[in-house]
DNA sequence: TGCTAACATGAATCCTGAATCAGTTTCCCG
DNA sequence: CGGGAAACTGATTCAGGATTCATGTTAGCA
């Protein structure tokens, strides 16, 4: 195994800097639009304006160049999503504001939605690890919001995460991805939105009636 | 192109239909053990006991396999979620079987999931049908019940269909896949099934307008 | 039994693209 | 300046694997 020598963003002058986040960017938009194996070491380096040789200066092989991408948007990702929500006030609005930032998010990064997809074969843990850091900071804050009673107990915190998660991912899927669309639609984040206000609201239901 | 002679199933003899089964076993296997791109045609046919060759016989390609083994499996799931919720009466009654069904099915199907995940990539049309076909059917069983009272109105009966998918799709992700666990854990299902229950009941909740 | 179409074989072909390396250029510090 | 380290280059190497093809085998029907 190559030995990695510029890999760290420590070591790199304002030059070998440059080229390397130029190479994450084409790394991003290479996976992104032909897939992590239809993309070529060629493709990216000449995306990156770099010789091919270039490339292994800065990372160990295209793998490496996956798990840098979703690294770092990763990264990226988490602290818009915490960002947005911080200003909020009250579990409930946090959750939409959480909502519009993931589509915000997602339709800015296209792409790295289905890399990160994509990423399950290249490196199990890579993907995994993507859901869980998301989740676990997630679970947190509703654990924090059930315990100050804003929204109602439930019997698992952790599956109320990534339920949710499912929720943003499908529903920014069906329009970001499938229709192409730079927003959701106005009908479906209040859809959303109502349904996880219903969903996590710790008012009791009345018993229902009968029909 | 090859003409795709023996492709279709109806013009196969006992023998054949034998052998054309075995591959599309033995590529459900290999496909999701080892990824799509990672799995060869050697793999494959040494899979299901035969010549390399012997392939290119029943499919045209890698990807026509690819292609039949979503699409059988599909077909396959659907009816198993009609049919296990057909029996049961009430939509949120419903609700909770499909969910269990579709998880009783991931966990039989472990490899199905994440090859559909990789068909993105693979064949576009194909992953989007995948959930598209199930979306459909998901969306005019919730507007039924809409009509009927059961569950409450929303704004747009697609965006709900995407968002119960895929809650159904991360919790059984969390604990199928991730933990390779063979069912989901009671607490995880109790959770969601609240959940459900709370987002989709047909009473309006008091009105918490915040301004 | 013999004949034919369906079925099966697996070695050979041929292409792709990741990774390498021997050498060149740029940059900066003394 | 001048020298060395950091960057960069791109043709070449090399292995893997999808697909083809010339040939062999089976099974059912007349």
């Amino acid at each position: 195994m190559a030995p990695a020598v510029r890999a760290e963003a420590g070591s790199l002058t304002a030059r070998g800097e440059r080229t390397r986040s130029r190479l994450l960017a084409a790394g991003e938009e290479v996976f992104g639009q032909r897939g992590y194996h239809e993309a070529s070491i060629a493709d990216i380096t000449q995306g990156a304006g770099v010789a091919q040789g270039t490339f292994y200066l800065y990372f160990d092989s295209k793998r490496d160049l996956m798990r840098a991408v979703v690294d770092e948007r990763g990264h990226q990702l988490r602290a818009t999503l915490a960002h947005a929500t911080a200003a909020v006030v009250g579990r409930i609005g946090k959750e939409q504001a959480g909502f519009a930032a993931y589509f915000a998010w997602t339709a800015r990064h296209r792409d790295l939605c289905r890399i990160v997809r994509q990423s399950e074969y290249v490196d199990a843990d890579l993907y995994r690890d993507w859901y869980r850091q998301l989740a676990d900071a997630y679970a947190a804050a509703l654990r924090t919001a059930i315990d100050g009673g804003e929204i109602a107990e439930v019997d698992d915190v952790e599956t109320l995460a990534y339920a949710l998660m499912g929720i943003g991912d499908f529903v920014g899927m069906r329009w970001l991805i499938f229709d192409d669309r730079r927003t959701v639609p106005p009908r479906a984040v209040s859809t959303i939105n109502k349904l996880v206000d219903r969903a996590l609201s710790a008012e009791s239901l009345p018993v229902r009636r009968g029909r």
